[in-house]
DNA sequence: TCCCGGAATGCATGCGCATGCAAACGCCAA
DNA sequence: TTGGCGTTTGCATGCGCATGCATTCCGGGA
């Protein structure tokens, strides 16, 4: 436990550079009032001893630890790897720092929560996880920002940034439409996320007003990933249930989940035996064996919209309930729906940049 | 900045519960001096206020922060993010978390350790970047560990976990040669990874040893994933090559990206005109449409070794040189090979789990 | 020459908790 | 009843930095 050479402090500091430790401290803090030569000298001495401020203590005085915390609750959709590798990239440029927590058996969302807390972050995203009203007041009477990313929670007073799900959902429903197809299937998500409940309401209803019959719209339900779909179709199949004219994988991981089944296992072409559309537009969607047509969830805009709620430059700033205004996304049209593109649709040869 | 409800201390727990601070700091500490009477006292009136104890202000004496930084280059390879779940998964098991910096044209290693040592992290974890050893000893003299996964550094004595590279690359050699290929692609990544060079090595040492000639093994470089390995086919292709008899791409990423390129673009038949192999036995490789031959990577253990590595219940320990043996990595037998699987090999329909 | 104002600096203190030390307490044996 | 020991408790202090306030310094204007 050396002083000096083990453990570096703003005193060792000033006393190389002949200065006061308060001074120290204002030479690493920008916007201080300190005379450039003294800032040098400081620099000086601070290289010298390979001296890095400590962040643990300043966070104690200024009540800012500059560290995001974002829940994570399902991997296996890539959709979610990209979302988190934007919110790094984003945050590190404003030289802020992701505290990840994944969710799951181990760990629920409230006691990640409790965490969270803990460790005084500046803010909260929370991505495909659910969350109590109670948590977020919690998080609220601290003065945490909560922000909900992709989710919203009806009748909670907290909103967060979101694709518009249900428009989303009839746009993949014309498309079909518009390609004759007459009988259709839906392989669905995790039931208790509104992502997937809106994507299915959009959908279906648009289906129905357009005169669809109900027992021509059938619903498979599986887990939210890859593997998930390819099951819910094995199950489709194994009900000896006729090969649906369309079919709409609520996640693009689960359409191709869907997709590989069909052709690998059952034989089928797409979009000639059966038809397939997805949605998030994930760069995997554009790839050569998939060619997905999708929704495109605009990342790059959401995360952005995400981070400037967090208010993270503002921080006494009362925390507002965000308006609840979804983000439209764009039908990107692809090579597993027949016939022709759609109006308004994007013809989109490349993925979407995560990077 | 009201006192009380805005931000609760142990003092305000400690005037409820009729004790002094000194006990309310006990109760929240495993094993420390406290009747059971008292510790149920203090956590009632914890409940009451909403307490949670500001792990700032205990890192600040403590000096340990419960935090370990991991470092991620590139989660265009899914290996990557498997890893990165495991190890959230397995520190969240013991009550820490993760800080992740991602690499990046914005951020590179030596600048994520500045961010690192300031946030005061009990330990590191890098994976996919290069390091500098003064930037390690920097960690070092702090006392913070620092690990590598799945790379070394050649002569810096810092090692880390990782799978024999060599010998992985060595056991696809055996089995291209037992399925007749007498010319060989290989499509490799960062030219200054460890990991890419050994598997490179192994295999080509391999096939030269067998009598394959020089100039029946060709090697084109990409980026480490999915669209670089099919940027370096389509480069392959537009050089007028001929079609090798077998493809080895560095990792499972760069291989599944290889395989679709020559089957959508190039019409070929995988493994019937050509044979390919991946290197990590990430998941999506035993996907329907790929069903990739590989080396398996077994994450899950080399993940605990990290973490055994990190010495995080024992910090007083000196930071040993971590001993420098790669673990054997299995063969995994899929369809990407043509004849019979070679002794040793183990047939795997399942993927590895990574959850 | 003197005075005033702004910039730069240092001093002292507090952020919220952990912990060494001494005091207080309870219990049992003598 | 008393002494002694082990267990609990509280007090006081420090972790490393930020910041309000007082002080010093300096230059320019009168």
């Amino acid at each position: 436990m050396r002083r000096g050479s083990f453990r570096t402090t703003s005193f060792d500091v000033a006393a190389l550079a002949g200065v006061s430790q308060s001074a120290v401290s204002r030479a690493f803090t920008p916007g201080s009032s300190i005379a450039e030569e003294t800032r040098v000298k400081v620099f000086e001495a601070a290289k010298k001893l390979n001296y890095v401020p400590n962040s643990i203590a300043s966070s104690l005085t200024t009540h800012r630890s500059n560290i995001v915390a974002v829940l994570l609750g399902n991997l296996g959709n890539p959709f979610y790897v990209h979302v988190l590798e934007r919110f790094s990239q984003e945050l590190q440029k404003q030289n802020r720092h992701i505290l990840t927590f994944m969710l799951g058996e181990e760990m629920s969302t409230d006691s990640a929560i409790m965490k969270v807390l803990q460790y005084q972050v500046d803010a909260v995203v929370v991505t495909s996880a659910q969350l109590s009203t109670r948590t977020i007041s919690l998080c609220h009477d601290r003065g945490i920002p909560v922000v909900l990313f992709n989710r919203y929670i009806p009748n909670s007073g907290a909103f967060g940034v979101r694709c518009d799900n249900v428009y989303g959902g009839s746009l993949i429903a014309d498309a079909f439409l518009k390609a004759g197809a007459q009988s259709f299937l839906m392989i669905t998500g995790d039931p208790n996320g509104t992502t997937s409940q809106d994507r299915v309401r959009g959908f279906k209803e648009r289906l129905l007003e357009s005169g669809v019959k109900r027992d021509a719209i059938l619903e498979y339900e599986g887990q939210s990933n890859y593997d998930g779909a390819k099951r819910a179709i094995d199950r489709f199949m194994a009900d000896g249930r006729k090969v649906p004219d369309a079919i709409f994988g609520i996640n693009d991981i689960m359409a191709m989940g869907a997709m590989d089944a069909l052709k690998v296992q059952y034989d089928l072409r797409v979009p000639d035996d059966v038809m397939v559309a997805g949605f998030d537009d994930i760069p995997e969607a554009a790839r050569l064996p998939y060619r997905l047509t999708t929704v495109r969830q605009p990342i790059r805009r959401m995360v952005s919209a995400t981070i400037d709620l967090l208010h993270l430059d503002d921080p006494k700033r009362p925390i507002e309930m965000a308006s609840d205004t979804p983000i439209v996304g764009e039908f990107i049209w692809r090579d597993t729906i027949l016939g022709d593109m759609p109006e308004g649709a994007v013809r989109s040869v490349d993925a979407q940049t995560a990077g």
